[in-house]
DNA sequence: CAAAAACATAGATGTATATCTATGTTTTCT
DNA sequence: AGAAAACATAGATATACATCTATGTTTTTG
């Protein structure tokens, strides 16, 4: 599910970090994103099927609009994931796994 | 310093993410993680490289022995980076700010 | 000093991926 | 029903990158 590598993959593009500070904290239709980048809308389409099937963000379909929004849980999570694989020893993993990753 | 996308790209690696697996909790020499991986020296060498321009690796010559281990507090603060661009209003977000990266 | 061990670097090659243009699909409006 | 708007998908192309072989550099050892 939080794929490590997957969740890295889907975040190591400057174009969709871009997107998802865009959409971070509101959402916003394909057609506003395309119009704050100087990319164009299929260009736009690829970068947030990629951030969906990674499971990145909220999709609400709204008539003929889509709705696109950080999924900022899940980005939550997945951080949470990396430090939990690759820095057990950080004070701050403790911290977090108890807050959100559960028990071991 | 700790730029998310250059992060992101630098663990976006099935093999990179091993190589830090590995070297997790222990140093370990070129050619201990080399034996433990289906890869040649230089490939090994080149992600490790690669890890190192990143900041994610700390490194110990001695002798004609280099020693390589991550850097998990590094990791730590750049998911903490992560999670304050992307995730401002998760919960666990304040308290990692609090824990590591201080105020605003 | 020569040989070997440990590692890095250079160059070549195949694969992955970011972007574009063109087109398809779905929904709304008249 | 037809047109237009919003978005997705397909195909093409150029660039980035992972891996290999070959070789260079540094340090130790005999």
């Amino acid at each position: 599910m939080t794929d490590p590598i997957a969740f890295a993959k889907a975040i190591a593009d400057d174009t969709r970090q871009r997107i998802m500070k865009l959409c971070c904290c509101e959402r916003l239709t394909v057609t506003e994103i395309t119009a704050k980048m100087f990319l164009t809308q299929p260009t736009v389409s690829h970068h947030l099927a990629i951030l969906r099937d990674a499971g990145l963000v909220n999709i609400e379909r709204q008539g003929r609009e889509t709705y696109y929004s950080l999924n900022q849980t899940f980005l939550t999570v997945c951080c949470g994931t990396l430090m939990s694989q690759f820095a057990p020893n950080e004070p701050v993993t403790a911290t977090v796994k108890q807050e959100l990753l559960m028990p071991d």
